[in-house]
DNA sequence: TGCTAATCAACAAGTCGTGCTAACTAACAG
DNA sequence: CTGTTAGTTAGCACGACTTGTTGATTAGCA
């Protein structure tokens, strides 16, 4: 994702306005690992800003989404969840806990068989589920 | 997935009635690559079998999900779908027409890099996105 | 300064799926 | 064959997640 100062200009540009929830959303995307679902993302933002919305929140998100600028992931397990990091990478998922956290995988692109003549694919999504290391060490 | 007679004598085993509503689910799975969701299921169903209801559908599908005999897919996009295909397969879905196709990937294990130590992979999904080669004539 | 987008609260709706009840049906054990 | 009880059905509600709408207020920016 581009920096909070970035994304202001890439807003102006659009003919959005600059809005204090909207850079507080940028700067609580900055650098954000977490994977955040917009309800979490809306309960830190209302810490610092009493009175946001949480509609203010999905809204925001749903332009960056279209901009390019955030990804959402849908791990099939409730709400989605939004990534500030665009780059070409892919997730694992502790089953147990939730957490989820950035892979690279480098033998892309994967080939495939099937009855697929003629796919054309552009994207690939690998999710690899299993326990993180906190939760093996915690049921252990 | 098993055959239909085999998997009325694992519901038997079970304890499960062995009724026409669940036989005709287990007919209308067996071989399907369609990856149905309960909805379309359903549709089908209800031509064979008058009012069987979406309910019993969405029942009998979790009971052979929790046997193990389909598999639901997330694909993030709408209702869940189910696969009587419980090989370790992937899969292809055209953004055009929605469209899920099987694939099987024999580069597997993937190897990836991350901030993930000790993690303990269980599973693996893959998911490729794209054009279906029909999508892609109608477009052209 | 003024136009207008943005925000907010409040409420509704849509989708997908499940929970619950009450009445009826039918599978299967004895 | 019969009785028990699981299964099915209709109907209604609810829950989670997300978006739509409306109307009033705020505030960004030209
Ligand atoms: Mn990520
Ligand atoms: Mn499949
Ligand atoms: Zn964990
Ligand atoms: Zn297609």
């Amino acid at each position: 994702m581009k920096t909070p100062e970035e994304l202001v200009a890439r807003f102006r540009e659009q003919g959005y306005k600059v809005t204090p929830q909207r850079q507080l959303i940028f700067r609580l995307l900055n650098g954000n690992t977490a994977h955040p679902t917009a309800e979490t993302l809306y309960e830190v933002a209302a810490q610092q800003m009493p009175g946001i919305s949480l509609r203010t929140v999905y809204q925001t998100l749903s332009e960056l989404s279209a901009m390019g600028e955030v990804q959402h992931i849908d791990l099939g397990s409730g709400a989605v969840r939004f990534d500030p990091n665009v780059d070409d990478h892919h997730h694992v998922v502790c089953s147990t806990c939730g957490v989820v956290h950035d892979v690279y995988v480098n033998q892309t692109p994967l080939q495939f068989e099937g009855d697929v003549e003629g796919f054309a694919v552009h994207s690939t999504r690998i999710v690899f589920s299993g326990e993180c290391a906190q939760c093996a060490h915690l049921s252990a």
